[in-house]
DNA sequence: AGTATTAATCGTCATTTTGCGATTAACGAT
DNA sequence: ATCGTTAATCGCAAAATGACGATTAATACT
């Protein structure tokens, strides 16, 4: 069905948005952090009861959500001696407009 | 603002699905693939002047694509000396979807 | 049979990622 | 001042990823 006749085509590359996407996407390509969004997700934020709710280290954990938090995906607060966290949802507002731009271009 | 008191919670994982999400994601995670995505969302497909586009070895756009492809996000069709490269739009849609119901959830 | 073209694969290297245990930092409470 | 609690950070090992040049495979055309 492809026609494969477009290889003359003028593409405007907007690289910036492309490096956006890329790293929303690649933060949320693991299994564990996609976990924690969907926990995040269902309401305000925990603790670390994340580390309980997933099956793996307390510095796992840790590590999954700075990776979260360093795309902008996710919020922490700190309360003494615990921390909040929290989904930011205008990121992934943002996620997904990109997905769809990318698709419409 | 977030409340922080849902520990409680119960959640009902769907493990398969996170790993879908999480594939998909990863396979999207770089600004390479973004770009031949973009490039193939823009109509059918075209050999490889998909390597002219893209300012990367031959052999690293072919892995690139291999990499979409073992995601299930795009299609290749040979064609005699030349492939024929497609995205698959059922697999963005899947994407898309997954990602407002890990939203939703 | 031999040539040209194009995508895939191989081998290699450097970098990044994932995961863990152990340690540290902060700070409220005793 | 000491004790708990909790998240972050530090090393470290194993694995995966990204990129490249070189090679190979497939197949139309001479």
């Amino acid at each position: 069905m492809p026609e494969c006749l477009q290889s003359f085509k003028q593409f405007h590359f907007n690289e910036a948005e492309e490096r956006e996407l890329a790293a929303y996407a690649k933060a949320i390509g693991h299994p564990a952090r996609v976990r924690l969004i969907r926990i995040l997700a269902g309401g305000g934020c925990l603790g670390s009861d994340l580390v309980g709710q997933i099956g793996l280290a307390q510095s796992t954990v840790s590590e999954h959500l700075r990776v979260l938090k360093e795309a902008g995906l996710v919020h922490a607060e700190v309360q003494h001696p615990r921390t909040c966290f929290s989904l930011k949802p205008e990121a992934l507002d943002r996620l997904q407009a990109l997905l769809v731009s990318m698709r419409a271009g």
